[in-house]
RNA sequence: GGGGAGGUCGCAUAGUGGCCUAGUGCGCGGCACUGGAAAUGCCGUAGGGCGUAACCCGUCCUCGUGGGUUCAAAUCCCACCCUCCCCGCCA
C-alpha cells in the first residue's frame, strides 16, 4: 500500500505517476478528503481524552463527595462525546483504508510508458534460435508420444486446466526444481520450505487481496488459503518484524506449488501445460534497504537470466511498460524463453521491485543504524523460474526428428546421468 | 475431538480498579573507574498516530486481538486468536 504522508504532502506528483497507469485523479482527492477528516477528528477527540485522563486521576484522590460526584458527573457526559467521535474516527479510518488498498502503486519514472503489453520493450536477448531440418513439434505432442504428460487422466482427477506428468516427465519437472534451487543457493539465496496454505491475513500482507480475490482457492471450514505464488508466505515470513541493519539484504529461495482459480479465457493457451489452475514454481525474493533496490533488481534479472542462459535455451528480456505492470511492481522486467514448437516467446520469470508497497502492508522494517527510527524495507520478488513453461522451452528446444528429447546438460547429474528420453 | 495451564518492554518475570508515568533481573548502548579488561557504579534503552513536525517537545493509542462495564481497566465481563501440557486419533 501507499505512504499516506507521501498522497498527502505530493498529491500531484502521485496523480501524475497514477496517471501513467491510467488511474483517475479524482481516487486520490478522495483518499484526501478522509485524511483531513480524520485528522480533524482526531485532534478533537484527544484534546477531550487528555482531560479525562487528568480530571479521572484527581478524582481518585478527591475526599469531599460532592465534588467528587459533580466531576464523575461531567466525565460521564465527556466520555459519551468521545465515544461518538471515536466511532467517526473508526469509520473515517476504515474508509481510508479501504480506499488506499485499492490504490495500485507507483510505476518507476524510467518504465516505458505504453497502454498494453504491445509496449513493452524488448531490452536483451541472447541466443539465437535454433534451426531444425525438420517441423518442430509443440510439447503437447511430443509430451503424449513420449508418454511423458497424460492430458487426459489430469482432467478425469481434477477437469480441466490439469494434467498428470509421468516417468521421465514428472522426473524432469523434479530435477529442474532442485537443480534451480541449488543454483540459486549458490547465487546467495538461503532456501526455504513453507506452507502451502496461509491465513487470510497473509493474503492481504502480500496484496493479492482485495485485488485477487477471484483468483485464490480456500478452504471452506479453516481460515486456509491455497497460495498463488511462494511471494505470499515468503513476504509474511518476516512480518511485524524490525531488521538489524547488518541482516539486509536478505534474499530467499523456495519451490511452492501454485494455485490458482482464474477463469481462463476459453480460446487462449487451452492447449498443453502453459497455463494451469496448478503449476510449480521456484521462486526469488529478497528484502532490501531501500537505496539498494534498484541494483538488487538487476541483480535478480541476471540470476534469471543466468537461470535461462545455464539450460542453453534463447532467452530474451523485457521492460514492461505502465499498462503491463504489476499492482504492486513499480519495475518489472519478463524473462521469456524461445518455445519453437508453439512459435512463441513463454514468459518463465517475472522479476519486480515493489519498494516498500508490501512492506508496508505488513509491517516490515528495518533500523537504518542502532537507535534509528525503523523504517520500511522495500522487496523484490523474481521467478526463477516457473517450472511448467520451463519444460515446455526444453521439450522443444531439444526436440530431436525421431521424438526425442535430449537433456540439457546441466540436468543431466540430476537425471541419474539420463541423456534423453526416448519413446517408450 | 476432550481436559487443563498460559499470553505483560529484545528475553525472563512482578503487577487482581486510581500510588502503573508498567517495577525488577538479564541482554543491549553510553559514561565513569582501569595501563587494558573483568567486576562495579551511574544514565539510557518498544512501536504507532496526531500536533504545518526530521530532531526536541506535547498529546493520544497499544500489556495476544476485538467488544463491553467504569469518572478511571494490564487488572472486572464477553467473544475470538495463539502457545504449551495431558488424553484420544493419526503418516
Amino acid at each position: 500500500m501507499l505512504d499516506i504522508r507521501l498522497i498527502r504532502e505530493q498529491p500531484e506528483f502521485v496523480k501524475a505517476s497514477l496517471a501513467r497507469t491510467g488511474v483517475a485523479p479524482d481516487q486520490i482527492d478522495t483518499l484526501l478528503e478522509y485524511d483531513e477528516q480524520r485528522r480533524k477528528l482526531l485532534r478533537e477527540v484527544e484534546t477531550l481524552k487528555a482531560t479525562r485522563n487528568t480530571v479521572s486521576k484527581e478524582i481518585g484522590k478527591m475526599a469531599n463527595a460532592a465534588d467528587r460526584d459533580a466531576r464523575i458527573a461531567e466525565m460521564r457526559t465527556l466520555g459519551d462525546r468521545i465515544s461518538a467521535i471515536d466511532r467517526e474516527v473508526a469509520m473515517v479510518e476504515q474508509q481510508q483504508q479501504a480506499a488506499l488498498l485499492e490504490l495500485r502503486n507507483l510505476p518507476h519514472p524510467d518504465v516505458p510508458d505504453g497502454p498494453d503489453e504491445e509496449h513493452n520493450v524488448v531490452i536483451a536477448q541472447e541466443g539465437e534460435p535454433r534451426t531444425f531440418d525438420f517441423e518442430p513439434k509443440p510439447h503437447w505432442e511430443l509430451g503424449t508420444a513420449l508418454d511423458i504428460i497424460d492430458f487426459d487422466r489430469g482432467v478425469k482427477l481434477s477437469g480441466s486446466r490439469f494434467y498428470v506428468l509421468k516417468g521421465a516427465g514428472a522426473r524432469l519437472q523434479r530435477a529442474l526444481i532442485q537443480w534451480m534451487l541449488d543454483l540459486h543457493g549458490a547465487q546467495g539465496y538461503e532456501e526455504v520450505y513453507t506452507p502451502f496454505v496461509v491465513k487470510e491475513q497473509c493474503m492481504w500482507g502480500a496484496r493479492q487481496l482485495p485485488k485477487f480475490r477471484d483468483n485464490l482457492y480456500r478452504d471452506v471450514e479453516d481460515d486456509l488459503w491455497l497460495v498463488p505464488t511462494a511471494e505470499v508466505p515468503v513476504t509474511n515470513l518476516h512480518r511485524d518484524e524490525i531488521f538489524d541493519p547488518e541482516q539486509l539484504p536478505r534474499s530467499y529461495c523456495a519451490y511452492t506449488p501454485c494455485f490458482r482459480r482464474e477463469k481462463m479465457s476459453a480460446g487462449r493457451d487451452v492447449r498443453g501445460i502453459k497455463r494451469g489452475h496448478q503449476f510449480d514454481k521456484v521462486e526469488m525474493y529478497k528484502f532490501v534497504r531501500p537505496e539498494e533496490s534498484y541494483a538488487e533488481l538487476e541483480r535478480m534479472r541476471e540470476d534469471a537470466a543466468d537461470t535461462c542462459r545455464k539450460l542453453g535455451i534463447p532467452f530474451r528480456v523485457k521492460a514492461l511498460c505502465t499498462g503491463d505492470l504489476g499492482f504492486a511492481s513499480t519495475r518489472t522486467y519478463d524473462l521469456e524463453l524461445w518455445a519453437p514448437g508453439q512459435n512463441e516467446w513463454l514468459e518463465v520469470s517475472s522479476c519486480s521491485n515493489v519498494e516498500s508497497f508490501q512492506a508496508r502492508a505488513t509491517n516490515i522494517r528495518y533500523r537504518p543504524a542502532i537507535g534509528a527510527r525503523p523504517e520500511f524495507v522495500h522487496t523484490l520478488n523474481g521467478s526463477g523460474l516457473g517450472l511448467p513453461r520451463t519444460m515446455i522451452a526444453i521439450m522443444e528446444n531439444y526436440q530431436q526428428a525421431d521424438g526425442s528429447i535430449t537433456i540439457p546438460d546441466a540436468l543431466r547429474p540430476y537425471m541419474g546421468g539420463l541423456e534423453a528420453i526416448r519413446p517408450r
